[in-house]
DNA sequence: TAAAAGTCTTAAACTAGTTCATTTTTTTTC
DNA sequence: GAAAAAAAATGAACTAGTTTAAGACTTTTA
C-alpha cells in the first residue's frame, strides 16, 4: 500500500530494526500527531511538560539548555530521520530544563506518552524497535561523553565534521561553538585555524 | 523458590522492570557465566573481542580507554548491581578499544553475544527489560556529555560526589582524575579547595 | 530597500587547567 | 615489618579557552 511522504519515511526508519504488517502500519501511523514549527519557534521550553517524542520528517533543530548565566549549551542538533525530546521529561513527566527551537521551517511527527505506552501493549514489536534504538543512541553519547572530557575543543570540533558533515553546514558558528561547548569567539578562532591546516 | 545469593541479586535488578516466572528464571540463569576476577586483573583489555557483558555482584572495576599520550581517560565505575561492559563491541563483533580493571577483587555475571540473542528468542520480556535498562542508561549518559561540556572540573566534581557518594570513597583521586577528565595534580588541588570550603 | 538585529572576526587581558619536578604519605609486596 | 611502588600534595612555568570590547559582514524585518 502506498503511503503519504512522510508517513513512508518513518517507516522506513522503523523498518531498520522490526517487520511489520500492513495493519500494524495502519495502528502504529494513528498513534501519532503531525507538529510543524516555523524557524525560531520553539518545540519545547524550559518548565513545560513534555508532550511529545519527535521524529523530523523535514528541517532542522536545537535541543538546549541554558545556564545560570543563560549561555545556551546545545545537547543535539536534530534532523531529517532523527528522533529528539526530552526523554527524562517524558518518562518522569516532570517539566523539563530544556529547550528545542527551529532554526529551519520544520515538520514532525510526535508521539505522545500515553500512546507510547499504549504502543507497546497494541503491538509488543516495538520494545524490539526501541530497545535497538537506545542501544545505539546509548552507543553514540558514550562516545560523546567520553570525547567531551577527554579531547580538546579544536578535537571535537575536528570530529564534528567528520560524523555529521551535512549538519555542519546548515548551522550558525554561534550554534556550533554551543554545542562543542566553547564560546562563539573561539569557535572562530578554531575554524580559522583548522581551515588553513 | 530459593536462589544463591548472587542470582537473587540479579533477579532483583531485572525484577525493577519485568516479571519472571520461576521457570523464566531458571532458563534466564541458566543462560549466564560466573566470572571472577582479582583486584588488578583485566576484565577486557583493548585489542579484545568483546565476549561479554557484565552483571556486577560484588566489587569494583573500571572501565577506561588510553589516549596517544597513554593517558588513562575513564568512561564508567562498576560496583554492585551496575551493567557493564563494551557495548559497541559486543554488537559490532569488532575489537574493543576499552580496558575494564578490578580495583577491587570481583564477582561478576557474564552473558555471551550468543545467549544474548538467544535470550530475545527464548523470553520476548527481555526486550522490555533491555528497553528500560538503555532508556535509563541513556538519561544519565546525555546528562554526562552534557555536564562534561559545559560545566567546570571543581563543578563535575560536586556533582559526582552527589551522584555516587558510595563509590567516591572506594576509587583512588587518580582514578577519579581520569573520570572527571583533569591531572591528578588539578584533581588534587580540587579536593583540598572544596573539602576548605 | 533601509534599518535593525544578529553573526563573525580580531585582539588584549585574564582564568582554568596542564606540565614538570620534588617531597611526603599511603599501599603493596616479599 | 622493611623495602619498593604507587598515590597524593605542592609549587612554578606554561597553554587552552574565556572575557570584554569594538568593528565588519550578513540576515531579517518592516
Amino acid at each position: 500500500m502506498e503511503h503519504k511522504e512522510s508517513h513512508t519515511l518513518i517507516l522506513n526508519n522503523i523498518a531498520r530494526f522490526i517487520d511489520l504488517t500492513e495493519l500494524e502500519k495502519q495502528k502504529y501511523l494513528s498513534l501519532l500527531t503531525e507538529i510543524k514549527v516555523k524557524k525560531k519557534a520553539f518545540l519545547m521550553q524550559a518548565g513545560d511538560l513534555t508532550k511529545y517524542e519527535y521524529f523530523i520528517i523535514k528541517g532542522c533543530l536545537k535541543v538546549y539548555t541554558l545556564d545560570e548565566d543563560g549561555a545556551p549549551h546545545i545537547s543535539m542538533f536534530a534532523v531529517e530521520d532523527y528522533w529528539t525530546g526530552d526523554m527524562a521529561s517524558f518518562m518522569t513527566k516532570k517539566p523539563t530544563r530544556y529547550f528545542i527551537k527551529a532554526t529551519e521551517n520544520s515538520e514532525l511527527l510526535g508521539i505522545s506518552r500515553a500512546n507510547y505506552d499504549l504502543l507497546f501493549q497494541e503491538i509488543p514489536k516495538f520494545e524490539k524497535f526501541y530497545r535497538i534504538l537506545y542501544q545505539k543512541s546509548l552507543i553514540s553519547y558514550i562516545q560523546r561523553s567520553n570525547h567531551g572530557i577527554s579531547l580538546t575543543a579544536e578535537e571535537r570540533y575536528i570530529q564534528f565534521k567528520k560524523k555529521y558533515p551535512k549538519i555542519v553546514n546548515r548551522i550558525t558558528q554561534k550554534d556550533l561553538a554551543g554545542y562543542i561547548g566553547i564560546t562563539p569567539e573561539f569557535m572562530s578562532k578554531i575554524i580559522t585555524k583548522v581551515n588553513k591546516m
